[in-house]
DNA sequence: GTCTATAGCGAGATAGAC
DNA sequence: GTCTATCTCGCTATAGAC
C-alpha cells in the first residue's frame, strides 16, 4: 500500500482509539510506518491528516449504514439490522468520539465531516420511520425527526454506557429496550 | 476557599472540557491560581487530582439526579423531568464524557467511578420503570432493565448529536422522540 | 519521496529553599 | 504550605541532505 494510504489509515484508527488530542504524528508514523519526513511530505500536518481521515471515516459510515437502510423488510426491520448489525461495541463510534474534543469541535474543517455524518444519519433514518407511518407500520402521530433522533441517540449512548462498562451489555439492553418500544408503540 | 478545593473544581471543570488526555497540571494550577509545588503538596500528581474529581462529579451527578427521580408523578414524569431539566446540553455529560478517554478507561481507579455512576443510574431508571410497570402505566412485557439503558442511553447519545451540530436541537428531539415512545407504548 | 538533524515548546514531576 | 529552579521527555514542525 503506498505512503499516503497508509497514514490515512493509521490515522483513522488512532484518532478512534485516542481522539485528536491524543494523537501525536509521531504515533501515526510509527503505526503507519513511515518517516517524519514522508509525513510532511505528503500532509501539511496532523490537522490535514485528521481531516482526510475524518472525512474518510464518515463516508465509511455512510455506506455501512447505507447496507442496512437500503434493504428489504418494514421500518422497524431495518432498523433493528442496523442497531444489531454486528458492531466492536467496546470501541465505541469512530465519528460520534470526536465530538468530545474540544480541538475537533472548535475547528471548522474538522468538524465539519462529523456534523455532516450525523445530519444524514438522521435524515436517513427520518425516512425510513416516514416510510413506516405511509404503509400503517406506525401511527400518525409518531414524529420521524424526534424518532430519528432517539434512534440514532440510542446508538450513540450504548457505546457510552458499554464503554463506562467495560462490557456490551449495556449497549444490547439500550438497543433491545428502542426495538420493543417501537414495536410496542401505537 | 481553600487551595485543596480550588484544585478539585478546577480539575472537574477541564475534565468536563478536555478531558484527561487534554488537561494538563499547569493548566490546573493556571485556573485554580496555584503553584506547582502548592499542588504536589496536596496531591501525589494528576491522577490522584482526577481520582478525586471524578468521584465528587459522579457524586454530584447522582444528587441532581435524585432531585428528579425522588419528587412525586408518575414514572413518565419523573423520567422526562429528568431528561428535560435545564442542562448545559453542548458541554456534555462530565462523566460520560470520560468514556471516550482511553487512559481513564485504562486506569481502574479512574474507570470504577465512571462505572458506578452509569450503573447506579441505570438501576434507579429500572426501579422507577418497575414502579410505572405496577401501576399500571407501562405494559407488563415492558423489560425495566432494558427500558432503563435506553433512556440512559439517549441522554448520552443526545449530548453527542448536540455537540456533533452545534446545537441544542437534536438532544431535544431525542429527548423527545423517547417520551413520545414511552406515552405511546401498549 | 524519504531521511536525519534540530528547534521551540509544554507536559509531568522532583528538589530544596523559604 | 507555597515558592522557584531544574529535569527528562515527547509533541509538532522546519531545514536541508540524499
Amino acid at each position: 500500500m503506498e505512503t499516503a494510504e497508509r497514514l490515512i489509515r493509521s490515522t483513522q484508527r488512532l484518532l478512534w482509539e485516542r481522539g485528536y488530542v491524543g494523537t501525536s504524528p509521531k504515533a501515526i508514523q510509527r503505526d503507519a510506518d513511515a518517516g517524519q519526513g514522508s509525513m510532511y511530505h505528503h500532509f501539511s500536518g496532523k490537522a490535514e491528516l485528521a481531516r482526510t481521515a475524518i472525512e474518510r471515516s464518515g463516508t465509511e459510515l455512510r455506506a455501512a449504514a447505507e447496507e442496512q437502510f437500503a434493504g428489504p423488510g418494514t421500518a422497524t426491520e431495518r432498523i433493528t439490522l442496523y442497531l444489531a448489525r454486528d458492531r466492536d461495541v467496546l470501541r465505541g463510534c469512530r465519528i460520534g468520539r470526536l465530538t468530545a474534543d474540544p480541538d475537533v469541535l472548535a475547528d471548522p474543517v474538522l468538524r465539519a465531516p462529523v456534523a455532516d455524518t450525523f445530519a444524514w444519519l438522521r435524515t436517513r433514518l427520518a425516512e425510513i420511520i416516514a416510510e413506516g407511518k405511509r404503509n400503517g407500520e406506525y401511527p400518525d402521530r409518531l414524529d420521524p425527526d424526534r424518532t430519528a433522533a432517539t434512534v440514532a441517540a440510542v446508538l450513540q449512548g450504548g457505546y457510552v454506557l458499554a464503554r463506562a462498562a467495560g462490557d456490551d451489555a449495556p449497549f444490547e439492553l439500550a438497543v433491545q429496550g428502542l426495538v420493543d418500544l417501537l414495536r410496542g408503540v401505537t
